[in-house]
DNA sequence: ACCGGTACTCAGTGTTACTATCTACCAGTA
DNA sequence: TACTGGTAGATAGTAACACTGAGTACCGGT
């Protein structure tokens, strides 16, 4: 992946597959994919489980496991209500960091 | 800092420093003040200069040492072709970023 | 002589995403 | 049976980044 992408991914991955679960549930294999549609092509799969185990570890999910007609089961994450907030507080700090961008953008600083 | 601002400023600080410079040449402490001014109210003065010396390392400023009337010398750092090059990119990158995140704030992810 | 503001430097720390590899389950095919 | 490919998840090691906290140095005013 491009160096400044992934730079600019730390910090802003984990509020994004809190946005793609915010949704609706869904399991890793599939946030990937999901990903993968919406533009973020090159985003490894290893990264993604890795946000999942630590987003469970703080308490943002909750986790269901559910068999798969097409290999090992599959663990649904959904957000609960710290997630809700998490990704709220979320928002606010990119609305601020995206606004200032913006501005600097327009020569306005 | 907030937690969450400090790691979204990963991979974009940089930028804005860039972005800063793109305006007009400035040294460490200037670019600290602008910042406080723009919004950014806590970011450490020893963050700017550490991100000064690795665009210096990278190549993308031209550095002229001047005197100063209050303290010792000032290090000028101004923007030049690689790094305008590269803040260039810096703005593509984020637009990609910031447009995918619009979409997912309004669900249509 | 001292203090505060200016200006820069540096070692050590925690967090993050990536790479690469591994395990495991199942369906289809030779 | 053996093998392949797609699905699904886990993990150790690495590089890059911003922060903390402390330090050095220069100068004017009291």
């Amino acid at each position: 992946m491009a160096k400044q992408m992934t730079e600019m991914l730390k910090g802003t991955l984990e509020g994004i597959v809190l946005a793609v679960l915010n949704g609706s549930p869904a399991y890793g294999y599939e946030i990937t994919a999901r990903l993968r549609d919406t533009g973020f092509a090159d985003i490894a799969e290893g990264t993604i489980y890795a946000i999942l185990v630590r987003i469970e570890q703080k308490g943002l999910v909750s986790i269901e496991k559910r068999p798969s007609e097409k290999g090992p089961p599959r663990k649904v994450y959904a957000l609960n209500t710290a997630g809700e907030a998490y990704l709220a507080e979320f928002w606010t700090t990119w609305s601020f960091l995206s606004e200032r961008l913006e501005q600097l953008r327009d020569g306005k600083a």
